[in-house]
DNA sequence: TCTTGACCTTCCAGTCACGGGAACCCTTAT
DNA sequence: ATAAGGGTTCCCGTGACTGGAAGGTCAAGA
């Protein structure tokens, strides 16, 4: 299987997938021409990846957890302290954004948004004192 | 007032009130020694800046953001515009996150984390099809 | 056989918003 | 005279790719 076709079956861009064997997340065979040739490892590691970058993991969360996935004599405790971390900075974020949407949200819904020059947010950015 | 005077009273770092004026966000004046000099009018627009990148704004919202709080006919539609554009971009990020963190929160509590290998964090990831 | 088009390869540059550090200049105090 | 503590520019690195150029390979059709 060329690399066109591991896109497809994993949904990752061919340019994400190279980039992922020249990290060294994946070593792909090569056929002679010098294509990569992608077997059934491959695929089964770039779906895993897939669904780690879909849960936020950074690569080197994923390179860890990739890890882990082939030692056959992991301990899951192992996985659950990765996955925990990643879940407190998920919970970082989506504190700071939600905070972040609560004062913009506010400040959106007290603009007029006329044609007028006063505008809220522009005097709350412009305040010389935050609340 | 001299560059680190100024990073002082606005709270952002010497390395990105330089920053800022490279990319041309702000025009502080020099002395003849060659230092940047921090005026009022410079310290107004730096402390609306450091507000409005702690409110998420990209440095190119910022500097639409700065031009209409600068244009004393400004529409205050405009500045609603953008604030709301970025509004609705901080929502989609939450809502991508908290979506990442139900899925996460529930592998993460299932997951006895002991020293066995058994884990359902790596069955999910490895798992052929998604639920 | 030649060509066309769709693949594939590597390599280089750009993204965003800075941060680190080198090499060097200016000012003030000892 | 020298040392400390400012300031300056310039270049490289970050994360995780993405875009594009230049060129090799392959299968099908005229």
């Amino acid at each position: 299987m060329n690399i066109s076709q591991a896109s497809k079956a994993t949904g990752l861009p061919a340019k994400t997938i190279r980039y992922y064997e020249e990290i060294g997340l994946i070593q792909p065979m090569r056929s002679t021409n010098g294509y990569r040739t992608f077997t059934d490892t491959s695929l089964h590691q770039l779906n895993f990846l897939a669904r780690a970058r879909a849960l936020g993991f950074s690569i080197d969360h994923c390179r860890s957890l990739l890890a882990l996935w082939e030692d056959r004599d992991r301990a899951s405790a192992d996985v659950r302290r990765i996955a925990l971390k990643h879940l407190n900075e998920i919970e970082k974020k989506i504190s700071d954004l939600t905070e972040m949407r609560d004062t913009l949200g506010e400040l959106v819904r007290t603009c007029d948004g006329d044609g007028r020059p006063d505008c809220p947010i522009l005097n709350s950015l412009s305040a010389t004192s935050f609340s």
